[in-house]
DNA sequence: AACCTATTGTTTATAATTTAACACATAATT
DNA sequence: AATTATGTGTTAAATTATAAACAATAGGTT
């Protein structure tokens, strides 16, 4: 289940963290940095910079170090930033409208094309411009339009059935916000965000030194 | 930077899922299940499930399997949801209300106590009986509160600030949602939750295969 | 121009994580 | 009651990821 990618899953997530950082340092008028540097201010080594970077290209130069701006169009570029996306939103709860207003991914090159929900309160009302349609219209809408990205936000319930749509009408990437893990194809991405995950393990974390100490209690 | 958990991090990333298949189990009445059979469902080797249950107890029986109902609520435990947790959230914007809402975590034990924001425009409105306070209003209301968890919503210009005001007024646990890192003590728990690392992420999966077609094609 | 310093790309070593193997215990079956 | 199945906890092996080491090279300096 799932491509493997030929990059490890490792390296890939911190790539926009590299890309944010350079970002920074580039807004800072910073003109070059060296592994080592970097790897003070982000907090990886300064050896997994370099074996990261090197991945997809000699970067930088001895004695040198790496151009800001030419290191970070290149992460850009790695990312896919050059290109543009289209997407969807279904689901126009709280998180549909939060992910729908977060104006920085159109900057990046993420359009939003469509709203969908099912529910008559929210039909017809508009976000950013665009008005929430019917949910039983999203399937003609992807074959009318061409889409890259579908984005769940609804509930976990339902959350496969749109999922299906999507695959159903091409879409390869699929950014899930419901709770539950998506049967997709092979050749779908499924890229999961999930809240409730992430409040559990920092639930964990606050507790885990109490843990142990029961532990040897007994 | 970050006190380093006794387990390590990819198990414990793995709990919440474990919770989470389990809670399905049980609500589908299974009785008990086996680590192969849980491995086919959830997607990790049997092998790995058993030794990431071992690290907390033996809670399973040769020949017999897992209790379902039983190993659900261990982990709820290891998990830290025997307790409760008072929690505020500072930003009130989309994030923000998005996470207010989230009546889940109510269940869970996550008491949301406080909401505040700068924007008077939404002080004194309310989100699920909660009026939102002024922001020059927490460190006070912290003083006067236990609160377990602070969680940040604001834009990244003023995410320090607020992870300052959290760490001053005893807080250890921080769920951030704002794009940027945050300086912390060690014994203070930070849990990310950046969306624009996580559609990167995306984005470059989309692409790999053609990048690396580009390269080769050179 | 020659030398020194900085810093890369890359190789090698170490550490962490995952998977496989298996001895032993329980449950089910005859 | 004896035997066979199942399936754990645990140890060992394999794989993957991270960190350290270092030779090669460009830039700065005298």
């Amino acid at each position: 289940m799932g491509k493997k990618t030929m990059i490890s899953m490792a390296v890939v997530r911190r790539l926009p963290k590299y890309y944010r950082y350079l970002g920074e340092l580039l807004r800072n008028d910073v003109e070059r940095i060296s592994s080592k540097e970097l790897s003070e201010r982000i907090g990886f080594t300064a050896s997994q910079i370099r074996q990261d970077l090197n991945n997809f290209g000699d970067f930088g130069q001895q004695g040198y170090g790496y151009n800001v701006r030419a290191l970070y169009e290149e992460i850009g570029k790695i990312l896919g930033l050059n290109k543009n996306y289209n997407t969807v939103i279904v689901g126009a709860g709280n998180i549909g409208q939060a992910v729908a207003n977060y104006t920085n991914f159109e900057r990046l090159g993420f359009h939003l094309v469509g709203i969908f929900d099912r529910n008559p309160k929210l039909i017809g009302i508009s976000i950013r411009d665009k008005v929430i349609q019917d949910v039983d219209n999203l399937e003609e809408f992807l074959k009318n339009n061409h889409v890259d990205i579908g984005i769940i936000c609804v509930p976990k319930e339902q959350a496969q059935k749109i999922a299906d749509i999507f695959v159903k009408c091409g879409i390869k990437a699929i950014w899930n916000f419901a709770p539950t893990d998506l049967n997709v194809p092979d050749d779908v991405i499924v890229e999961n965000v999930h809240l409730s995950e992430s409040l559990l393990t920092l639930s964990y974390r606050l507790n885990e030194a109490e843990l142990f100490k029961e532990k040897i209690g007994r």
